[in-house]
DNA sequence: ATGCGCCGAGACAACGTTGTCAGAAGTAGA
DNA sequence: TCTACTTCTGACAACGTTGTCTCGGCGCAT
């Protein structure tokens, strides 16, 4: 079954199948292949219709190879998880950029795991990306720092980087969540709970120093009872929300600090029926956020503007430009939706 | 900036460089980089030292290139849109498969534009994917047709393949869409409206075939004033059941294909406050279906499952599976939420 | 002491492609 | 007719790596 050749030795056909079919040089081929034009038309054709019979398909890596510039057309893009709606938009906003340039997207997810970071990272490298596109893990994880002293281009998004100086693209978050906290106040809450990831995650770290800078602001002495840390999925916000609730003096508000608790929340809240007394500011918007009773309110982070500028300011890397390392902040926007401005009672 | 080596010419540095400064052998250093074993401790230990000095990182393409092989641990996926949920799932699932092999995932977009496939495919197996997951448009688009025919595995996945004859995971669309029209005609409804994606798409076609068989069965005489395609976006889906809805003698219950078309759907009833009074089923599941209001009734699909499953195909063709096509059929099943469960009145 | 086998290390060719150069054939001008 | 030029084609080396082969040196049994 290997082969649709009709003669030749088995595996892929080369341009020596091809010029031996055509009965011309590899030289031709190779010409012809990369439509450099000085081949005649009836030696072209030739040619052509043997790439047709075999099946000729051009090597790329070996063609970089010899060629000197070493570009691949491909980049690497690093997610926590390819799945999570955020990190899909970002995707999708990288990849509409990269085609711009004629470069593929290879893309894995992290996970939680410093030692996969590294690993694909390396993998990455080792497979000549032209650049990459990395949401790190906090430095806890110091596999990266290892990995990135290359001239491979890198842009870091969503959290800063370390170990090297490059162009990292940041959300607003502290401003966003201060919002967000602030928003809460206004409609007159003080007992306000901060839900949230591991402090690793420095989003999270940074979510919450948001959330206190605005307690403090408004006179609020923080609660560490209220603030909860360690939360990485929807079931476990679930769990969280449920146990906060629970208490003598429940808080009257809480503050989300990324979609899956988010969710989470909403979930608890339903479970509990208090999904109209106690309120609610998201950081990170979702899909339908907007349909839920009462619709969530949220501090929306804009992804593609994110994968666009990371994607965007990684090209210009990769075509040379050596400036010093840009830091770009992208807004977020509080979007009031009615689970936000419930207030205490 | 170039190089963060201490000597040598420019650009990355090679295991010919590494062999000078460690004052080996190039050969010894591919030994060690391999992990050979036949190498003396103490040259060893130059040899990595050489390497850490230089930030020398191994090019895989040139190995794979020497290496009889030509396995580049890497496969290509070809989806519709990698921000969709239900993509988004299965690409997830298909990267933990391809982990296990050690091998990464180049991912492309290919919309509903039939050349972005071709060139999709083509730049993947020009790159030498190992192998191919499609998600392939219909065969009006005959571009893959062109691109496929080499020794290069492919699965196809979600929608049927055309062109060559290849393992195919599919959901069983058919059965799924009857189950949806006959849980709603068991609920009382004659007057059921399908929605969905363009003819060309052949789950939308398969989906249509169900719902239609479903009526027949039922001896209700199918309506195509109630049955509207080429919709192919949540707005679009709004504006479709908008109108529907406007008629004289309009439906009592929605039939909606894809999720991107229930959500339009559920926004649309609430647009005109009529969630509670008209059923619907959409088919394909999506985050937080449960929590809205009225929760929605899915014919769900199993992305995951799926994208395990032509994963895995995947690889056992890459290792040298050469048995005929399988055809794989993931079961759906109804998730009665409320939506679907309204009577007509 | 001699022969045998084994181990560590290097020289060389080759993977599939393209850059460089040289040569053949054709054209135009003197 | 000869020269100078242009156009097309091919031979060759090289990209970075690894498979193959060879060779020197060591230990061990005779």
């Amino acid at each position: 079954m290997r082969g649709n050749r009709l003669t030749g030795p088995p595996g892929r056909p080369t341009m020596k199948d091809v010029a031996r079919v055509a009965g011309v040089s590899l030289k031709t081929v190779s010409r012809v292949v990369n439509g450099e034009g000085s081949v005649s038309a009836p030696l072209a054709a030739q040619v052509n219709d043997a790439i047709a019979t075999l099946n000729y398909r051009l090597d790329h890596g070996a063609s970089t190879l010899r060629r000197g510039d070493h570009r691949t057309g491909t980049i690497g893009l690093m997610v926590e998880d390819v799945a999570n709606p955020f990190f899909a938009a970002l995707h999708r906003a990288v990849e509409d950029v990269a085609r711009l340039h004629d470069t593929h997207v290879l893309i894995g997810s992290v996970g939680a795991c410093p030692e996969r970071e590294g690993e694909l990272a390396r993998a990455f490298i080792t497979r000549r990306a032209d650049g990459l596109i990395i949401v790190p893990l906090g430095p806890d994880g110091t596999s990266l720092d290892d990995e990135l002293h290359t001239d491979t281009p890198v842009v870091f998004v969503d959290r800063p980087g370390y170990g090297i100086a490059a162009d990292t693209v940041l959300s607003t978050n502290v401003a966003g969540a201060a919002e967000a906290t602030r928003h809460l106040i206004r409609n007159g809450h003080t007992r306000i709970a901060c839900i949230g990831d591991r402090p690793v995650v420095p989003t999270a770290r940074q979510r919450r120093a948001g959330y206190l800078s605005a307690l403090r602001e408004a006179g609020v002495r923080p609660d560490p009872a209220l603030i909860v840390e360690g939360v990485t999925s929807t079931d476990a916000a679930v769990r969280a929300v449920l146990e906060l609730l629970g208490h003598d003096d429940p808080p009257t508000a809480l503050f989300t600090t990324r979609n899956t608790v988010t969710t989470g929340a909403v979930r608890a809240l339903r479970a509990l029926d208090r999904q109209d007394r106690v309120a609610l500011v998201g950081f990170d918007d979702f899909p339908l956020a907007d349909l839920l009773d009462p619709p969530v309110t949220v501090i929306a982070q804009d992804p593609v503007t994110m994968g666009r500028t990371a994607a965007q300011a990684l090209f210009r890397r990769i075509n040379g430009d050596a400036g010093p390392p840009t830091r770009f902040a992208i807004p977020t926007r509080l979007i009031p939706r009615g689970s936000g401005e419930l207030r205490p009672r």
